[in-house]
DNA sequence: GCATAAACGAGACGGTACGTCGTGTCTTATA
DNA sequence: TATAAGACACGACGTACCGTCTCGTTTATGC
C-alpha cells in the first residue's frame, strides 16, 4: 500500500465490478432486513436479486457467513450522543438509543442476526461486535468512568460490572420479557435509577 | 391413559412405537449437543441416526421445531438450591449456577439453541422460557422478593428491573464478553456486591 | 428370474415408478427426434418435459448414453419382409427399405444419433448395432446364402463381403451424398443389378 | 487484396499473430487426436492450451464448427498413388489406402470426428467432404472411368453405383463390423474381386 | 520518435447445466 | 395401523464453460 505509487503490482485482466459488489451486498441485506434468516439466505436468490451470476459471489465470497459479514460492515450504526451534564442523564440516554433500536425494523433485523446467529456463525458475530457492540462498549464505559473520576460515582465502583449490569438489564427486558407487551417508555429511568442507586437500604 | 384398563376405546392397528420416539429425541439432541444448529439439523440425518423411516418422525411432530421443543422438554434443567441464609447469599449462589451452566457442554449447547434460534423458531423459544427460564426466574424473584419483604432490601425497590439487571448482567459476561478468556471465579460475588451496593456514593 | 416364485428377494421401500420410467425416455427420445444431439440433450431439460425431479433421472442412469441406449432399445425397428421369390427380389426390397427409412423423420433422427454419436459414446453404439443392426444384417444374410444354395448366386461368392457391399453402396450414398439432391428412386435396383453383375465384361 | 501492390490501405494497429493462430488450430488438432469430440471440445481449454486468450480464439472464429474446419484444412489427406496398369490393382490400392487409414491414430481420429459430427456441424462435414472425401472420390473416379473408356470394364457400368460399391464396403467393414478383430490383410483383393466379378453365376 | 489503433493475455461478467443433497410427501411389504 | 425403506417432485448447492466485456500491455505502422 506504501510502495503503490512506486508502480505497485496491478492484478491483470479485467478488475472487478464495483457495481456488482454493490447490488449483491444491497440485495443480502435487503433480504435479511426482510426477516430471512441467514441460514435460509440463499446465494441463488441473493445472485437472482442482484441481477448477478452466482459466480460473481463465489468468486468474491467463499461462505455466506463471509458475504453476510461483509454486509453488515456497510451499515453503520448511528450512535448516540453522549456528553450529557450528568452519569445519570447519559445513562438514561444511552438505554433509551437501546431501546428505540428494537423499533427500527432493519436495526432489529440486523442486530437479531448478529445476535441469534453468532453460535452458528464465530466470523459473524466477531466482526457484529467489532462494528456495533465495541463502540457503545467504549461510550458507555467512558461515561461510567467519567463518573467515577469526577465523584459522582463511587470510587470502587467495578466499571466493567456495571457496565454489564446496566446493559445486561436493558437486553433481558428487550430479548427475554415474558410477554410481547410494549416496554414501558420509562424503563431506561428505571434501570438507571436502580442500578446507581443499588438494592440495599 | 389412566382408564385404558376399563377396556376403554384402543385405537386399532398398530401402536406407536416408545421406543422409536425415544431413539428420535436421542438422536436430536445429541446432534444439538454437538453443535449442529437448528436450522442444519436434517430429518434425514436424525432418522438415519435413530435408526428410523422419516415418515415415523413426520407422523410424531409436523417440524423439526415441535421435534426441538419436545427434546428440550426431556432435559430436566436442574435448579439450585436457594434457600440460604441471605440474599447476597441466594444471589451468588444463583449466577454461581448460571456461570457454571456454560462449562457443561450439554446444558451450554442447549441454551444456546434456545437462545439463539428464538427468533427464527418461537415456540421453541416459548417452550424453553416456560421450562428452564421461568422457573429460575421464579426463584430468583422468590429471593429479591423475599428480601424486600425481610426488610433486607430497600422498600422501593424494583424486583424485575432488579431481577433483568442480576440476569443480565452474568449473560452479558457469558455471551458478549470481548474475549474468550475464563470467566473470573469471584465473578457472582462482584455482581451481587456491585448492584447491591449501588453506584452511587 | 426363475426361482422368483420360490420368494426371490425384494427390495424394500417404495418400487420405482414405472410410469415416471417412461415419462423420462419418451421425452429423450422426443427430443432426439426433434434434432437434440445426445450431446446437446441435458439432463435438466428431459426431466423438465418429463415432470420429473433429476434424481428420479440419476437413480436409475448415471450417463446421459446409458439413459440413451436404454430409450433406443424402445424403439423396434420393423424389419421389411424378405421371403420374395428370388433373390435379386429381396436384396431390391432390403435396399428399398433402408432408402425409405432415410424419410421417415424418427427413424432418420434415431438412426442418425447412433451413427453418428458411436465413436463418442460406445455403449450406445453397440446396443443399437444389437437391436437394430444385427437384424437386418441377419436377414440379409439369410438372402444371400439362400441365393448361394439354390445356386441363384455363384457358389465361390464371399457372403460378408457381398453383404457389406449392398449395404455399404446403400449408405454411402444415403450419408455421403455430394448434393442434397433426392435420391433417385430406382437407386435400389441399380445397385442390385450392378453388384450382382459385377463390373467385368 | 488484389489492389494491395498499389499501396493499398493497409489496416492500422496491430497485426493478428501467426504465432497464436497456429498455437490454437494445433491445440485444437492435438485434443481431437486425443479422443475429445467436437462437442467435449471446450473453448476454454484450447485457449489454455495454447496459452492464449479467449478472445484471440472468438476474434478469428465465431464458434468452435469454423474453428475445427480451419483445423482440419491444416491436415494434408496424403494421396495414394493410382497410376496402376489395372483397374483391379488401382482398386485394391486404394482400398488398402482406406484399410491402412484407420490404423494411423490421427488419421482415424481426424475421421472418425468428419464422419460422426456431420450430423450436428453440417459446416464442418461439407468442408471434410471437400478437402477429405472428394479428392479421393474423384481419384476413384477416374480409375473406374478409364476401366470403361480402355474396355476393360463394361460398357454399362454405372460409375457412381460401382463407386458406392467399393468405398461403401470397405467403411462397412470398417465402421460397423461385428468384433474388433483387426481386419484381415486380403480385404481390399476380396472386395475388389467380388465387385469386380459380380455375384451371378 | 512518437502517436494511433488494433491485437494481445488475463480474467470478470451474466448465464445455463451439471450432479448432489435435503426437504416433506408418497407408496411399498412387513409386523 | 405403524414401521423401515426408499422413491418421488422440488429447489439450492457449488463448479465448469459458455460467449461477451473490460482492463493494461504489446506491436505494428503513418505522421
Amino acid at each position: 500500500m506504501v510502495t503503490e505509487h512506486l508502480g505497485a503490482a496491478r492484478t491483470p485482466g479485467r478488475p472487478r465490478s464495483e457495481k456488482a459488489e454493490k447490488a449483491i451486498i444491497d440485495a443480502a441485506i435487503d433480504m435479511i432486513a426482510e426477516g430471512t434468516g441467514v441460514a435460509e439466505l440463499s446465494i441463488e436468490a441473493i445472485a437472482a436479486r442482484a441481477g448477478v451470476g452466482k459466480t460473481t459471489i463465489y468468486r468474491r465470497w467463499s461462505n455466506k457467513e463471509d458475504l453476510v459479514v461483509d454486509a453488515l460492515a456497510t451499515l453503520k450504526a448511528p450512535m448516540p450522543e453522549l456528553e450529557g451534564k450528568s452519569v445519570r442523564e447519559d445513562v438514561i440516554r444511552y438505554l433509551a438509543g437501546m431501546q428505540q433500536e428494537t423499533h427500527h425494523r432493519r436495526t432489529r433485523c440486523i442486530m437479531n442476526i448478529a445476535l441469534s446467529e453468532s453460535e452458528r456463525f464465530p466470523h459473524l458475530a466477531e466482526r457484529f461486535r467489532e462494528i456495533a457492540v465495541k463502540p457503545r462498549r467504549d461510550a458507555l464505559r467512558a461515561v461510567v468512568q467519567r463518573g467515577v473520576d469526577s465523584g459522582e460515582l463511587r470510587a470502587d465502583v467495578d466499571v466493567e460490572v456495571a457496565m454489564a449490569a446496566l446493559t445486561g438489564a436493558m437486553i433481558f427486558f428487550t430479548k427475554w420479557r415474558e410477554n410481547d407487551d410494549e416496554l414501558p417508555a420509562d424503563l431506561p429511568e428505571r434501570i438507571a435509577d436502580q442500578i446507581l442507586a443499588g438494592l440495599l437500604p
